[in-house]
RNA sequence: GGAGAGGUGGCAGAGUGGUCGAAUGCGCCUGACUCGAAAUCAGGUGUGCCGGCAACGGUACCGUGGGUUCGAAUCCCACCCUCUCCGCCA
């Protein structure tokens, strides 16, 4: 959510936000709603500023003393106008809150112009794709035997589409990846947290995934809880509706933690194989951050999800997102897309976010500035880094000759051994 | 799941219909005393929203949401959470 007195102050920068992410928000009408709710907020306040004094008249009163009856008489009207005022001045901050909620982020001054993702800027790119190319590499869904270790057909009986098994070292991958993320990114100073991965629906509110994609989150019956679709969900919470310690920050912290989406609407073969899923594994990191040093601690984020990628020896690449690409509730991202050599394309392994203070202003998060007013957190985060498209990268980069997959010397020592195997 | 108790400011804890944003204690901040500190004494010390350049004014908040009433921290209803006992169970 904006401060709303951005938007009565300097509504222009609002305008310009808008253009730059290439969206179609009528501003004028949040505007006017807000302008009626704060005529509405005035009445309704003098209305009852009136009731407070006449009921500290009463309270010298005796109770039955026709002063009093009569009392009682006037005030009852003016009890009646107040409910109906605050009826009224209800439904007014409801519509309001609501517009407000349709105003995205302002993205930084550093963001490109742009409309569609062919717009994002290349920020770097690491490692050599064209030592990739060979005779036999291919989709990892192809490789023979994948199907013996990421077992889709069992787990589409067993669940549904999008909900495989990880069998043997197929499973063993994964433990060693994340226990090899984990490790770097606590000696990169993130705390390690595990949190739960059903959230309820103020927690999802309050990161911006309600109102709006309930449509992507499994919901449970009858308790209404969400299965989360990130860590950030509940990490972010985490302080929700506190003042932390200013000198405690930055915090950092780190947590893996199932996800779960449902990805309605997706198919084809851009969802092929390890390339989408409806639950994957992923280490999520997390900051809650002054806002002087916002943007230095968005950069080391970057840089701290980048060495992963290096460690693995996984050419990648670092997208800075364009205006019409950047999220609603960014103000600056960079994703980080690894090279898949087999399917031949790039894979979004991390988007690193900086949101400023706008998910902090609806969770409430705050620090106590020196002068003793409390103060919005910035909050930033990202990826360190998903499971299935890191290791579809994995399996198609160092697929040898043999059928086998050589295991980065950073991950032997996690993994047990120097092949992984698939038949 | 059953029975009972309870949720008040940073913490502890009073307050059962009116002058209560809320006693008192602790903590914290400022000042006095002191070479300095401790102790003592005096004063101060919540958050949001609206108006205002500001000083300041108004209003809301006693787990959450409804209700009763001229008036609710206080009475009624629902929900959430915590604790105790019983039951069940990874």
């Amino acid at each position: 959510m904006l401060d709303p007195r951005l938007l009565r102050e300097s509504p222009d920068i609002v305008r310009a936000a808008i253009a730059k992410k290439h969206l179609q928000v009528d501003l004028d009408a949040v505007i006017a709603l807000d302008n009626a709710w704060r005529a509405l907020l005035q009445e309704t306040e003098s209305l009852r500023s009136r009731q407070k004094a006449a009921n500290n008249d009463m309270a010298k009163l005796p109770k039955g003393s026709p002063e009093f009856i009569a009392k009682v008489a006037e005030m009852r009207a003016v009890s009646a106008q107040v409910k109906e005022k605050e009826t009224a001045l209800k439904a007014a901050e409801e519509k309001c809150r609501a517009a407000m909620l349709s105003l995205p982020n302002i993205p930084h001054a550093s963001v490109p112009e742009g409309a569609t993702p062919e717009q994002n800027v290349v920020f770097s790119t690491h490692g050599d794709i064209a030592a990739l190319v060979s005779a036999h590499a291919k989709p990892h869904y192809d490789i023979p035997g994948f199907n013996k270790l990421f077992d889709f057909d069992r787990g589409a009986k067993v669940t549904g589409a999008g909900f495989p098994f990880y069998v043997g070292d197929g499973a063993k991958i994964v433990r060693a990846l994340l226990q090899f993320f984990l490790d770097e990114d606590t000696k990169a100073g993130y705390t390690e947290v595990n949190p739960p991965i059903f959230v309820n629906e103020a927690s999802a509110t309050a990161v911006g995934q309600l109102p709006d994609k309930e449509g992507m989150m499994y919901e449970t019956i009858p308790d209404r809880f969400y299965a989360i679709p990130t860590a950030e969900t509940p990490l972010t919470n985490f302080f929700r509706d506190e003042i932390v310690d200013e000198a405690a920050l930055p915090i950092c912290r780190c947590a893996y933690t199932p996800c779960f989406r449902r990805e309605a609407g997706s198919h084809g073969k851009d969802v092929r194989g390890l390339n989408r899923l409806h639950q994957f594994d992923k280490v999520e990191l997390l900051k809650w951050v002054h806002p002087s040093t916002s943007y230095a601690e968005h950069d080391k984020l970057r840089n701290d999800a980048e060495r992963l990628l290096q460690k693995l020896e996984l050419p990648y690449r670092v997208l800075l997102m364009c205006g019409g690409d950047l999220g609603f509730s960014q103000s600056k991202k960079y994703d980080l897309e690894v090279w898949s050599g087999g399917q031949q394309r790039w894979l979004e392994v991390s988007s690193c976010s900086n949101f400023e203070s706008f998910q902090a202003r609806r969770a409430q998060i705050r620090f106590r500035a020196k002068d003793g007013k409390p103060e919005l957190v910035h909050t930033i985060n990202g990826s360190g880094l998903a499971i299935p498209r890191v290791l579809s990268a994995l399996l198609e980069n160092n697929l040898q000759a043999d059928g086998r997959i050589k295991i980065p010397a950073a991950l032997v020592p996690y993994f047990g051994k120097e092949y992984l195997t698939f038949l």
